[in-house]
Order: C-alpha cells, then sequence, then structure tokens
DNA sequence: TATGAATGAGTCTTCATTCAT
DNA sequence: GATGAATGAAGACTCATTCAT
C-alpha cells in the first residue's frame, strides 16, 4: 500500500504525454514523500524534489505556493489515508477484543507499511507552529483519524460492558500508545525488538484489555 | 529540572568573569537545548546558539568540535538525566500496581517536565544515519534508560505472577506505550487533549495492568 | 592571445541581455583565469569571482558544480591551447635546428603571453593530489601537450641524425628546460634577467643543440 | 640531509627541556616546513603547525610576528642551505664538463633531497608581493645562490675556452635548465618519467655541454 | 614564556524563492 | 505551464590574529 492518491478522479484524456495538470502535481508529492522518507522533512529541498520529479526548481511552483505547502498536503493526505484504512476494516467474526486487537492493527500495519506517510502524519518535529487553531478542528483529517479511535472505544464498549474512565481520555490512551509502538519502531529500526509480530500482537492486547476493562483500572 | 550537570558544580575559581571554562560549555548547551525546544533540532543552527549565548560563532568551536557534538551531548545528557529521575525513584508502601504507577509517572513526568531534553533524547527525526552499532550498547545511556523499564516489568511479575508473554516484549510494549503518551503531548499541545492529570493516570493504570496481567492478555 | 574558446562563437540567439548561456560561463573562466594569475590559484575565492564578474557567489554554481571544477576547466583549457599552439606551427625552411628553435619559441611564446593559463596548468602547488590516476593518461590534454615535445625530439633526429639517449628522456629533458626558463620568467619578474630576446634564444639554442648532438653528450 | 639549521650555534645550556629560546624556533620551523611539503605553502595553518609543534596557537606568534614571517624565513633558510651544498662540493679531477655535471648535480641533488625547502625557495606561487626589491640583492641568498651558477659558467670556460653569449644570459640558462627538472620531478611524481639517473644525467650534460660549446651555438 | 578565550573576516556551499521570458 | 537566470540569506566551519592573564 503506497500513497499514490486518486489520480483517477482528475482527468483521463492522455493528451500531453507529460504533466497535464494533476500529475505532475501527484509525481512531486510523491517524490517528495519518497524523498521525506529517505532523509527526513528538513533534509528534503526543492531542488531534490525539482530533480526527482524531472522538472526545473522554479516549476515547483506552479503546482505549490511553498515547500511548506507540499509537506502540509501530504500531511493531511495521510490522515485521510489513515482514515480510508481504517473505515476499510471489516471485523470478522469473534469476541469483541479479538476484533478490537484487529482494528488497532489497522492502524499499526498502516504505519508500518506507509512509514512515510506515518511520519509525515505524526512525527514530524515541525517549528511547533503556533498555527491559529483551526475553525472547525473536526474538519482537519487529522480529527477524523481521531474520531476513529474514539469511535472503537464506544464500540468495545457497548459490546463489552460499562466503562468509568472518561471514554474520551481512554480514546486518547488508545491513540497514545498506537503511536508510541508505531513511532518507535519507525524511528528505532536499529533497537533490539522482540519479534514483530508477537511484540505488536501483545501490545494490542495489552492495550485493548486495558480499555475494554478498564472499569477494573479506575477500582 | 534543567539540564545541567555536577561538573559545573565544581569550578571554584572565579578567575574569569567569563568563559570560566565549563561554564560556557553548559551555557552552550542550555541555549542550544532551549533552542532546539522551540525550533526542532534541525531549526536550530550554530549562528543561533552562538548568539543566544552571546559569543560569537566560532567561539563554538573551541567547546564543541562541531554542530552535531553539542546535538549528541545534548542526547546524551537527556538519558542520562532520565536514568538519574528513575533511579531516584523510591516507592511508597502500596500495593505492586500502584508501586508499578508511580514508577511510570517518574518516566511521564521527566518527558514533561524535560519536554526539550525529551525531544532530544527520543523525538529527534535524525537523518537515520545508520551510524555503525555501537561496540558494547549497553553501555550507550539510551540502553541504560530501557534497563529500567526492563527491571520494572520483572519487579512487577516478581511481586505479581508468572508471565506468559516475552518479559522483553512486555517491557518494549510499556516504554512504546509511556512514549506514544509523552511524545505526544510534547508535540501536540494543541491537540484537546483530556485532563491532564487523569489522562495520565488512566494510561499508566492501563499499561501497568496490561504488563501485570499478561498472563491473560495471553489467555 | 586569451583563453576563451570557440564556444562562444557559436551561440547567436541575443535573447538576454545578460547571462545568454555560455557567456556567463565564459565570463567566470576568464575573470577566474586573470585572477588566479594576480593571486596563485589558493589565493582566489569564490566571493572574489563572482564579485569579479558581477554577480553574486549563488550564482557561480549554476554553472560549476564547486570551485575546484573552474580551476580544472581552466587547467584543461590551457592544455588545450597550448596544443592548439604548437599544432598550429608551420617551420620556415631552414636548418633543423633553426626550425627546431622556432618550435621550441612556441612553447616559451605561449607561456610568456599567456601566464595565467601557463601558471594554471603547469605551475599549480596542488595537494598534489593523489588523484587515482586516468584510465587513459594519453586522453588528458596535458599528456596531448607532452606528445608533441616527443614528436619534435623525433623530427629532429629524422633530420639530423641517430642520436644514443633514450628519446622519451631527451623529450623530458627538453620540456624540463623550457618549463624552467618560462616558469621562473613568469614566478621572478624582478629578478636581473638578461636581456630577454637574447635569453630566451641563447636557451633554446642550447636545448635544441643539446638534444640534436646527444651522441656526443652520451659519448 | 634534512633542513635543520645550526641550532648548534645558538646556546647550549640544557637548562630548560623544553623551549630554550631557540630550540621552540627551530621546531616550529622543521614542523612547518614538513607541513608545507605535505600540504602546499597555502594548505597549513598556524593551527596546524603550533599542533605539530605541541604548543597553543598564540604561542607562535612569540617567535615569529606573523604566520608569513614562517614561510619567508624557511624561504630563505632554503636558500642558505642550497648555497651550502653547492659550497661543499669538491670536484674530483677530470675534464671540465665531467666536473661541471657533477656540480649541477649538486643543485639537482639538493631539490630532490630537500623537496620541502626546494619547494619553499623555488615553487610558491606566492602573491606575487611586489616586495620592493632589496637594496643589496646580492645579500639576499637567493642572489648568493645564483652566484654560484655565474662562477660555474666563468670557471667552465676559463678552462675550455671562450664564449660568445652572454656570460650572465648563459647562467640563467642554466638555472633554468636545472630548476625545470628538479621543480618538475619534485611536482609531478606521477609523470611517466624516464628512468631516473639517466634522465637526470642526460639533462646535466646536455645543459653543461650547452653551456661549455656555447661558441658553436652563436654561431 | 605561554595560553585560554575570543573574534571578525572569510571559506565553500545550499537554501527557498522571484522574475522575465 | 514551464524555465533559465539570478539572488539574499543562511548553512557549517576555518582562518590568522589579539589580548588579558
Amino acid at each position: 500500500m503506497s500513497i499514490e492518491f486518486s489520480r483517477t478522479s482528475v482527468s483521463r484524456s492522455p493528451r500531453k504525454r507529460k504533466g497535464q495538470g494533476g500529475e505532475r502535481r501527484e509525481e512531486i508529492l510523491a517524490e517528495a514523500l519518497r524523498l521525506i522518507g529517505e532523509r527526513g522533512v528538513q533534509g528534503v529541498s526543492t531542488r531534490q524534489i525539482a530533480e526527482a520529479v524531472g522538472i526545473s526548481q522554479p516549476s515547483l511552483y506552479a503546482y505549490f505556493p511553498s515547500r511548506d505547502a507540499i509537506v502540509e498536503e501530504l500531511h493531511d493526505r495521510a490522515f485521510v489515508l489513515l482514515v480510508q484504512a481504517l473505515d476499510q476494516f471489516r471485523p470478522t467474526p469473534g469476541k469483541p477484543l479479538e476484533q478490537a486487537v484487529e482494528y488497532l492493527r489497522v492502524y499499526v500495519d498502516f504505519g508500518l507499511q506507509n512509514p512515510d506517510a506515518y511520519r509525515v502524519a505524526f512525527m514530524i518535529e515541525g517549528a511547533a507552529k503556533p498555527k491559529p487553531p483551526v475553525a472547525d478542528p473536526s474538519a482537519k483529517p487529522a480529527m477524523q483519524a481521531f474520531d476513529r479511535l474514539r469511535e472503537a472505544v464506544r464500540t468495545l464498549h457497548l459490546n463489552g460492558g460499562a466503562y468509568k474512565a472518561d471514554p474520551e481520555a481512554l480514546a486518547q490512551c488508545l491513540w497514545a500508545g498506537l503511536h508510541g509502538l508505531v513511532s518507535l519502531l519507525i524511528a528505532r529500526p536499529n533497537f533490539p525488538w522482540a519479534e514483530r509480530e508477537a511484540l505488536i500482537r501483545t501490545h494490542l492486547i495489552l492495550l485493548a484489555r486495558g480499555v475494554l476493562n478498564d472499569d477494573q483500572a479506575a477500582a
């Protein structure tokens, strides 16, 4: 699963061999993401992107107003992809906990299979710009992604029992737990990790059970 | 709790008003850390550090052979500090789980009280340099920090019961869980987090219980 | 005779007032050569070159990948020019020795009329980089220049008599003799040299006769 | 034959182990010369010299007013050494030409055995400073060295016959011939030189015969 | 005699961006 | 759409030198 987007939706007529509006744009995004994966967000320059795409440096500015705009778009798209992946999940019948583990696994797999996208989405140590908080936060793809986790928590409890802890907090714990594993696996590939499959499964069960049985936790 | 070390407390002779050997060095490290917290590792230049300290750019090179050496020292120091914080923990009598929560809380508090240090230690999206793996990895402070978590898992089980899951994997899950929360709280201060105290407590209980009762998890 | 090449004469379209593709490039090379003549290879910086050309420092890098690339191009061009000069020589009828003197005079005149080029070609005290020896050395312009001297020695003997000494060694002596005079005249303009014309003529006759009559030398 | 100087003449009392006035000075000169041989005149910094000697950078300025002063002293000393070498020559009985060849050989051997000194003396592409011509040029060691060659020419002709060419010009030709070979052998060690012994001998015979028989040359 | 500290000027090079074409 | 040319600002780093100690 690579991070190429709905290039199908834009246009079809193969008039020009190259360029063709949206395609170039996609190409730029794809190369930028690839390079970011290789060298980190700050390590990628417009020069490098342009060269990788095969266009001149200023030509980038025909598609994006600035370098940051490229990164930002990749950022947003990554969340869209994550949401898509989560939404495509269809649980296999079984115990709620197993279903939850399967669901969380989608998150983990997304991160591990799209490390570049995940990096761009969650791991850029940006200038921590005090960006004016968005008017409608839920509109931002980032929030949509978190919504899924919130729903997951609700679902778990609908099927499993009442909870005591704040469900919002529980969802945030879930997110933190997932993010911790994914980000460390991506960022520290040389760490002497335990066998990956067992590690992930152990982690997910730990998290899911924690959410499911939070009544005991708060006790 | 700032990232200054005892070595500053040693120098005695107040010969020079400025500089005084190690002081300037500490000052450089402190300002560098502060700036990194503000702008990210890659966003800080030697120029900025020098200006912040109040010395000329070349003067930095009297104390450090390169910019990376500064970052590396901050990196190592951060781990040392973390280990120190963990080692200073003295449990209050009580249930093992509560003690564990208290212990993990040290990790979280360290990260939240030293966000810059934590950033430098765990959140730099380095070029992922394939640095030749160190001869004795356990010597690196980074590993020493993880050792504490490994011991924590062992302790939990000594007091609480046998486990089924790989204790190494469990320790890694613990780390991932802690890191996820700390790194997100640091990196996304604008996120609509739940009330912090409750959030942290919920998270730590979730993790500690998960480790303590992993026998059920693997069941 | 300046060190500009025919490639400048090709570009035709006077689209841009400045730059115009190759022209800027030639300008850079010309100014660099001039400055090197003034201050030595190591004494010239990209700043100075850029200023002399009237462009910004970074603009140099649109034409050359590095400072060394400029020097290298000047180096190679100097040899090309020397070879061209030697190849354009057409002997006036006369005694072989006189013809040889005329020919060697071309070498000397080239050096004295293009002191900067000669400096770059033969007198740069490089880091003596152990540059990996080129695969086909004869391809390098430097070798082509020496080939001309080798041929000169052969020609002298074809017309003049058999020799005993190694003709390769003789050619090298010739080169050394020529280079000694040219390089000293260039490098030590303040030395109380004898009248230049007489000096050169005496030197060239000495060398040519030495090559022509080497049979006696070895005797 | 290395380029250490009359350190004997300065002081003898071995009071201080190190330093002792002149010794440090000699050490500095020696290391500077060595480094220049390795990296070229412009490639050597005061930092490197100081480090090689084992003193601090500013300490150099206790012995020399500037970096250039070090180079200049090395320059002058090299000439002194060359003159010494030439003056120590004692001809073995034999033909004048053979004696001349032996004498010129001293020059060549000096250069090849002291390439660093020779470099500093004759091959630095200095800023070609328009140094105000010295009041009494013959006082400068450089001139003294050339005097020896002038005498050599005179001696050759005293023993061998009258000459037509200007003896001063002849001496300069001799110098140029010698310098050309030595400087090229030093500067281009990778050139495919003929067997060195034969090359040198051929060259010297060529030069000596040229001077001896210049009457024919001018004919 | 020696030096630790410091620096202004300078090194080469890369950056994101603009503009006329 | 696209680009060749250009640039101000900044990047890390080295230089020879000074000065108070």
